[in-house]
DNA sequence: GATAATTTTATGGCTTGCCTTATTATCATA
DNA sequence: TATGATAATAAGGCAAGCCATAAAATTATC
């Protein structure tokens, strides 16, 4: 029935879906948006992880994980984030071209390999973008935070997390300073749509909302 | 021309090559025997690779590594055992274990990963089966030793290296202390191609001469 | 030199995961 | 409720890597 060993390819599908968490309802074209293949590629995908139990698809109204999906996904996404720290903190490489490094380790490697770098590691609980790791079990609970997009003009916020996995985008955070742990001031919002004005650091700057969403954020008590 | 990425089963046919090594000659038999493939679905990588300007077959004659394929294999050895050693020597992984879990990890590894790796590990010249851990150009020199098969009763040596990559040979080399670094004496050798009687840390015991093959080493001056 | 064993190649077929193009179903909205 | 946008599926194809079966080519052996 169950395969034991899953593919590349689904493993990526699947922890699409977790990432994209519970706010955006996954699509089929969110999913093939996201990996960069066709709709069509992504809609076969979605019909063997349907029949596979992993996922549940109901046409026009969205993709759920199945309890199966689900820890399957949360296992990738351990691996995934388990490999982000030692490139990050071990290996010093740079802070956005760690996920891409750490995403393809993440389908190569065994059970024993991930639960001994997890010790190796001292069983951390978040990775360098400020994500959850996951329990042995696939189980995680997400970020605490709101999403920057959605905060009001003015506020003051520690940055939690960046959900951001294009090296791209994480390399124009990291120049900006938008890393976790770091203190953000929302100085304005454009109108429809336009881009926000941030003060990181001393510095201020405009970001777009597409990325903005990207972010989350815990806003701090105003003294 | 060259794809720049190449594919598992590529990579792991030109380390077969590597891993082979210059003594027993290369044939479409062999590979497909070490890949656990059949020897025509062997024979049609060959081609792709001979195609692809890695290897040249020769047939009835053998399959030798060109420049470009010594070099690709040599990548893919020095991954290897850098993985090796780190999970061996960080992550405590059992040795009959590592080398399994290093052939997944070594087609995963980008190459910024693979020096920063590297560096964070200082620097290793072998891994923990004894083997040459190759260049960043991927060049090496094999070990210098003999294979214990070919050795004369009586002699006192030390084993340099494990070529062997089966779990369950690792295992049970593992399980009679037959690792790099130890005291080997060779006390009888039966006809007939017939096991050997070692010697190792006190204790006797028989081994085979296809093992025996997979062992080198470095023959002691009786004082 | 004939015969047996080994090695190589020819054929046809399978699965996964992509693709393009075209069609159908549903949703949103005027 | 018609209409245009969006989402989903149908149909046909391709490349990589496997497989089994069968035929040839070469080498080894008597
Ligand atoms: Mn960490
Ligand atoms: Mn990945
Ligand atoms: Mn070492
Ligand atoms: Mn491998």
């Amino acid at each position: 029935m169950s395969d034991k060993h899953m593919s590349r390819s689904a493993e990526m599908y699947l922890k699409a879906m977790a990432e994209m968490g519970p706010r955006q309802a996954a699509t089929v074209s969110r999913l093939a948006e996201r990996l960069s293949v066709t709709q069509v590629s992504a809609n076969e995908m979605v019909r063997r992880l349907d029949e596979q139990g992993l996922v549940t698809h109901k046409p026009y109204k969205g993709i759920s994980l199945t309890l199966k999906g689900r820890q399957a996904a949360g296992n990738v996404l351990r691996r995934q984030r388990l490999w982000e720290c030692f490139l990050y903190d071990h290996l010093h490489i740079e802070w956005a071209h760690v996920y891409e490094f750490a995403c393809l380790l993440e389908h190569a490697t065994a059970p024993e390999v991930t639960e001994a770098l997890a010790e190796f590691l001292g069983n951390p609980t978040t990775c360098p973008r400020g994500n959850p790791i996951p329990a042995t079990d696939g189980t995680f609970s997400p970020v605490d935070g709101i999403p920057l997009s959605s905060a009001a003009v003015g506020v003051r916020a520690r940055l939690l997390a960046v959900t951001a996995t294009d090296t791209e985008v994480l390399k124009y955070l990291q120049d900006r300073h938008l890393l976790p742990g770091r203190e953000v001031i929302l100085r304005e919002s454009a109108p429809m749509q336009g881009p926000l004005t941030l003060e990181v650091e001393g510095r201020e700057f405009a970001l777009g909302m597409n990325m903005a969403e990207m972010i989350l954020i815990q806003p701090l008590a105003s003294h």
